[in-house]
DNA sequence: AGGGTGACCCGCT
DNA sequence: CAGCGGGCCACCC
C-alpha cells in the first residue's frame, strides 16, 4: 500500500524498530524528514495504535517512556517482555537505542 | 477555515 | 540538578 499521509509515513519506520530495541519520537521524526515534528509523532501514534505497530517501543528522547494509550505502565511492561528494562520509567537509550540509516 | 489538542523537545531560571 | 514555559507540527472537531 502507498504512504498518503505523514501518519503513515511514521508507522513504516516504527514497524522497522526490532523486538528488543527502542527508538525516540524525535529520531523518528527526523527519519520521516520531519525534525521537529517529534509531537505530531506521538500525537500520530496515539491515534493508531495499530498491532502492526510496535508503538510501545517509541520513547522519549531523554529515556522516559513516554505515554501510552493504554497507560504508561502497560507500556513498560511490554517492553520489559521484549527483553528492555525500565527503571522509574526510563530505559537506557545507550543500550537499546535503535538508529534509522 | 479556524482553533484546540497531544504518547514532545529545548532553553532558561 | 530539577522545574517551568514556550515553541513546533500534524490531526480532529
Amino acid at each position: 500500500m502507498f504512504i498518503r499521509s505523514f501518519q503513515d509515513l511514521v508507522f513504516a519506520k516504527t514497524k522497522l524498530i526490532p523486538c528488543g530495541k527502542v527508538s525516540t519520537y524525535k529520531l523518528l521524526a527526523k527519519a520521516v524528514g520531519r525534525p521537529r515534528a517529534a509531537r505530531a509523532v506521538g500525537n500520530a501514534l496515539n491515534k493508531n495504535c495499530n498491532a502492526k505497530v510496535p508503538c510501545h517501543r517509541v520513547v522519549r528522547s531523554d529515556g522516559k517512556v513516554g505515554g501510552f494509550r493504554d497507560g504508561t505502565a502497560a507500556k513498560i511492561k511490554i517492553l520489559q517482555k521484549e527483553g528492555v528494562e525500565a527503571v522509574k520509567e526510563k530505559v537506557s537509550l545507550k543500550k537499546y537505542l535503535y538508529k534509522f540509516r
